[in-house]
DNA sequence: TATATGCATTAATGTAGATTAAGAAATCTA
DNA sequence: TAGATTTCTTAATCTACATTAATGCATATA
């Protein structure tokens, strides 16, 4: 159980490293996030205080996300073989989310998408650039921004 | 460990349903899938023989998904409660598996989307209907009609 | 303080895939 | 076997979002 203090930009974790931990948050923003042939970043999960980050692999296998800190932050580094914190429920939770995230993408329309991660997510969006948001979305920022302005129109 | 045939078309469970269990896969094929508002189907996951098809709720949650016999199938159905059962990588596999499906859906053309399928599943592709694997995809029975023919015409 | 770098917005143009519609082929069912 | 139903294909039109590019602003760095 050892606390780190990391400063925003710094990269915990790579894809392909072994031996990755899972983080919990103390204080601060975490994100977890793949980086595609193009090179284009994709937004897995935003981590803020409380949160547990992770790449969901087991604890000798080479990781499929980076992770980095988003803002200066304190976290826990958690063993991956302590099974003390092998918590099935957040298992669980994650595979939900992510089929959820499977449905919107299939079905959803950007608008869409964006409605519901702010009602989701509503403290996020301060915290971070919108160019990351629409990363998350999968989106470009261009299509956020547009998107954001057809909604401020259209609510006055 | 009760056996039970069940005969294509027959639905084993319904979006809403309490005490959901896991299907084991002897021989057929099951598929899990969800509705959205707009009443189109949204395919999840096939399940040939070998394979155990749920929804990974918590045993008492309502359920997410609909599941579904596609051919006339042998299964045995597994009670989430039995502990016996949970095997972690079975969990951690299925997450990488959807953490790759947003990864398709967010970064890859339907066309590469067909490939990485085709790839991946190919014994699948010869017993389910062009508009399942479609809606596998995330794309029109359409598009990927006119994407095959696209595909035959690039090879020969 | 000046200059570079990152970020958000807007507008024009392009394109992947949706929608609609119609017809042919295959499969089911009476 | 005949009609109904499901499946697949093709083609025309439409639209959401990508791409490109230009501008303004904020933040960082020398």
């Amino acid at each position: 159980m050892k606390k780190i203090k990391v400063l925003k930009k710094q990269i915990l974790q790579r894809k392909g490293d072994l031996y990755s931990k899972s983080y919990k948050v103390e204080s601060g923003l975490l994100r977890s996030y793949t980086i595609d042939e193009k090179g284009k970043e994709h937004i897995f999960m935003f981590g803020p205080e409380g949160w547990i980050v992770t790449d969901y692999v087991s604890p000798n296998e080479p990781c499929e996300l980076y992770i980095d800190a988003l803002e200066d932050s304190v976290i826990v580094a958690i063993e991956k073989t302590s099974s003390q914190d092998i918590d099935l429920k957040k298992f669980i939770k994650r595979i939900r989310v992510l089929q959820n995230r499977v449905i919107m993408l299939m079905s959803a329309t950007a608008s869409d998408r964006y409605e519901h991660f702010i009602s989701t997510y509503p403290n996020i969006i301060q915290r971070v650039p919108q160019h990351m948001i629409a990363s998350y979305l999968g989106i470009t920022p261009e299509a956020l921004s547009s998107l954001k302005s057809q909604r401020l129109r259209s609510k006055q």
